[in-house]
DNA sequence: TCTTGGTTTGACCAAACGGTCAAAAGAACG
DNA sequence: CGTTCTTTTGACCGTTTGGTCAAACCAAGA
């Protein structure tokens, strides 16, 4: 049986995650060394590893953390909801999750661009399975004539592509729109592109 | 002066920018190892040296020739064509970048994804230029009523978010269809979608 | 054939890497 | 206070890393 952690231990573990989590997400596994994380984190390095094993502890970690949540907003696309509604708030819920957890966001596509090592799995299982759900509700919407007949995989993978855009490439949409916060503007050209996309 | 490149030299050289191709599109610059570039070359790490000065020489030389063309589609984008028809061939020709070379936007993925240190400079002058002054021409057909008054700064954000991930997030999109060769339903889709946008 | 210049490599180096350990320092509590 | 358990650290270890170098090798033309 485990023990109730200590206040220390809360405070360092969140402490060692949200470090690893900046350095995982910005040069991924092999490229992130323990020192980083130590410093980013302020503290030692063989105390990094008195509250996590390995760096590969620490990498499971976070990325466990982050499956978690991460299909939850397509998990909430409702079939018995308004076709065009439910798919526009699936997309407005997945970039709320950029917005507010880009590192995540950096995380998981750094695992990918890898070749998604640790979590190959989980895509051929619970990913598919979920997506093999939902894009048959989405292509009953379409046969039904309550939207366009949009292919329900590409459209899926279009609103991945379109709200991890602005947490993956952040560098890019700053250097091209400085200053602002593109969130905003996302999040009306999205509505508009979804429900564009979608009118039967 | 520069001489000639022997026989040799050609063959070397492109084996090793192929294979630190490979390698750095795979794990990004701080994750990727000599000894990895060398292996995947067929040479000896001594001899990788005798032809890149460094680890870093390969990598620049891999960023240079991909940035040589990285903008062209964009830059293609004429004023005084016929407004859709335009966007949705820019789109395809990005599509097409993405098709024919995965590796390359996956190193360009993994550069912005580590913040862009080598080449931010870029973004901000070269691209944010070539942006401003394509959304520009965007903007005047907005106003003119030829096309959708849609943003044209996240029109472009999504071309670039739409394409680029069929490359970037390879594995994922295999997982969720096997088997398929997912850019041939991706140009229909995004044809269907970018003219739906636009269409005023 | 010999010579010249391009090519390849084994041995090596200093620094950085992930990780260990015993001992010191600090918190918690009766 | 003293004791016990948790936390922190300096010193250290074997391996990997980027890079060097002299020596060996090889292709090709005179």
């Amino acid at each position: 049986m485990t023990k109730a952690p200590t206040r220390i231990q809360k405070r360092n573990r969140a402490a060692i995650l949200s470090a690893g989590l900046d350095v995982f997400s910005q040069y991924g596994f092999r490229g992130t060394t323990l020192d980083q994380i130590a410093e980013a984190a302020g503290l030692s390095k063989p105390n990094l590893l008195y509250y996590f094993s390995s760096k590969e502890a620490i990498h499971t970690a976070l990325l466990e953390r982050l499956l978690e949540n991460w299909l939850d907003p397509l998990k909430a696309l409702d079939a018995a909801g308004d076709p065009v509604q439910e798919i526009v708030a699936y997309a407005q819920r997945k970039l709320a999750l950029s917005k507010d957890f880009p590192r995540e966001s950096r995380l998981f596509a750094n695992e990918i661009l890898q070749g998604a090592p640790r979590i190959e799995y989980i895509l051929h299982t619970d990913l598919k399975q979920l997506v093999d759900e939902k894009t048959t509700v989405i292509k009953g919407w379409a046969d039904k004539g309550k939207i366009a007949p949009v292919d329900p995989y590409h459209l899926i993978f279009s609103i991945w592509a379109l709200t991890q855009h602005y947490a993956d490439f952040d560098v890019q949409v700053q250097a091209v729109m400085p200053g602002s916060d593109p969130y905003a503007g996302a999040a009306t050209y999205l509505d508009h592109v979804i429900s564009r996309i979608l009118q039967p």
